[in-house]
DNA sequence: TAAAAAATTTCAAACGTTTGCGAAAAAGTT
DNA sequence: AACTTTTTCGCAAACGTTTGAAATTTTTTA
């Protein structure tokens, strides 16, 4: 079975190909005769126009392409969510590629991009690796690129990414706000330079203005090093009271022990995180945390991609606000 | 800037497109020498083949198209993460869409889809709809469909899903292997057939060899309806010593209860779940549970996918084993 | 009623590839 | 040296669409 083309139509109905194409697109040029004539056969036939011959032909894809490190994440799935629904309702479609956070298979995606000539890309750096002469390339072939949440320190790109350090300092804020004594800080891979934000915010912040709380400040690379390293300090004498989570990695580690230990919150132990909220909401009581919405950082991504590709020229690095979202944990 | 193309290089090397091309992919027809000069052109000016050019030629995108509900599932991202990796092995790339469980954004995707031949597409159905015609009209046009999970019962179709029944029979022996005397069984939406297929299976596997176990069969919509009719039932003087929860949805609303009302795990309550397993281990002690897996059922599908391609007709529908994981929640 | 203006339609080139077939060049065979 | 064979390359059409410009038809105007 063939699809059917402009040519098909064409000849069915002895009309020249332009005719048909252009009555098919509302074109002014064409009478409202054979328009209606066009539509019922190209109806009849399901036409469904080739997206190929038209990139071909007009340079324009209509595919935006998007880089995450891993789809099954709660963070990036819902910013994909996010990017997908603006760009249907924008007549865009998505091609989505993970980097498993590894260079090569990042390379390998942009390459299908380039090939696929995708309109533009959203991209989330794999952690380890700053190959940005690749990105460099493709802003200069016009290719926009907006970076998000893990994004590049130059500023000749286009950025979008939670307000990291404002992250940190409103959980320190409520840590203070309750009067806390000793307080445990659980941060994400040291080398990642979103937790060394985090980090230096939050403990700047503390140490400005809540010098004689007692702070103990420390990195988890996964769940069960969180687990582990929150058991640790919690078997000491002297007991910390407040416990915050950097990530939802960390918090899982933490509420793991919690309930193992059987630990009473917020009673024996106040509770905070960061977080887009799916975790803190499976625990009772509810953690409270800190709202990094990635869907809401995929609206703005939208936003600089659209902006990006009328100006033609990278723009500000732009953040998306942070709030708290109070539950029953501290 | 302009992309490079196959003119461009020919004209700098002063040889014909088509022995460019031929160059390129290493044609037999092709001198070695002229091989190497073009490849040598070919990489200084960051040649990229136009994959629009390609598959206009060719009829044939190299894209799979994917449809689930919501990406931001912890099932379903599994699933697409499956079916991404083994794409991008065979050189294809995907498009994904979600249908929301809306028809008509099913629709308009599955139009995109086609505007874009892709060659695949890899189908959810939305719950509430059986609109197969369009799905028909499909394969006849030779786009092959595998549908997955929420599958249509008719079997002109290819259809991979998890063993429905299976699930919930092994849950069952569980149960009885256990000693239970009073359980609770919660299972999902009532009106969708996954629901009722798991609830008829466990029910009569429960009263076929273990008719002396008291049961309760409920269904909730949400995390939040579980929760509700949990603590209902074990309101009651005579409390349940088992819960069965036959999704995350439903795991995560009794867990809430369960946390509310310090139960102890396992000892005053055996818990047991149908899960990819993410979820079951986010708690103390670790829930067991039988594990659907999203990314089994992905690459399955995968290879679905490339039989029918193969083949051209429809294949008989298969169905991914599952399994025991134990935790300690039994 | 003929010329001018407006409305409608067609022509033809272009987008960047692939590929069957024929042509030219090089090599091998008497 | 005149063949044949083999190796290497180029021609040209095709994929399905868009679009500027030209051609045709219809309507308006004087």
């Amino acid at each position: 079975m063939t699809n059917t083309t402009l040519k098909l139509l064409a000849q069915q109905l002895q009309l020249s190909i332009s005719t048909v194409s252009r009555a098919l697109k509302d074109h002014p040029d064409i009478s409202a005769a054979t328009k209606a004539k066009v539509n019922a056969l190209a109806n009849s036939l399901d036409y469904e126009p080739n997206a190929y011959a038209i990139q071909l032909r007009t340079q324009n894809s209509k595919i935006f392409g998007v880089i995450v490190p891993a789809i099954s994440n709660l963070f990036y799935d819902s910013f994909i969510s996010a990017v997908e629904e603006e760009s249907r309702k924008n007549g865009y479609a998505l091609m989505i590629l993970q980097s498993s956070n590894q260079v090569d298979i990042e390379l390998d995606n942009l390459k299908i991009f380039r090939q696929n000539r995708v309109s533009g890309v959203f991209a989330c750096l794999s952690g380890n690796a700053e190959n940005l002469e690749i990105y460099q390339k493709m802003t200069e072939k016009e290719i926009p690129v907006v970076f998000f949440d893990i994004v590049p320190k130059d500023n000749k790109f286009t950025k979008v990414r939670m307000a990291d350090e404002r992250c940190a300092t409103l959980a320190a804020e409520e840590i203070i706000k309750r009067n806390a004594k000793k307080v445990v800080a659980i941060f994400g891979e040291p080398n990642l330079s979103i937790s060394q934000k985090r980090r230096n915010a939050f403990q700047h912040f503390m140490e400005t203005y809540a010098p004689k709380v007692h702070c103990t400040y420390l990195n988890a690379c996964s769940s069960a090093e969180a687990e582990e390293l929150f058991r640790k300090q919690y078997s000491k004498t002297q007991k910390p009271d407040t416990v915050f989570a950097m990530t939802d990695e960390v918090l899982i580690g933490v509420m793991k022990a919690v309930q193992a230990l059987a630990i009473k919150i917020p009673s024996q132990l106040g509770v905070i995180g960061i977080s887009n909220g799916f975790i803190p909401n499976l625990y009772h009581p509810k953690i409270s945390y800190v709202e990094t919405s990635g869907y809401e950082l995929g609206k703005l991504a939208f936003i600089q991609m659209m902006a990006n590709m009328k100006i033609g020229k990278p723009l500000a690095e732009l953040t998306v606000e942070v709030k708290f979202v109070p539950g029953e944990s501290l």
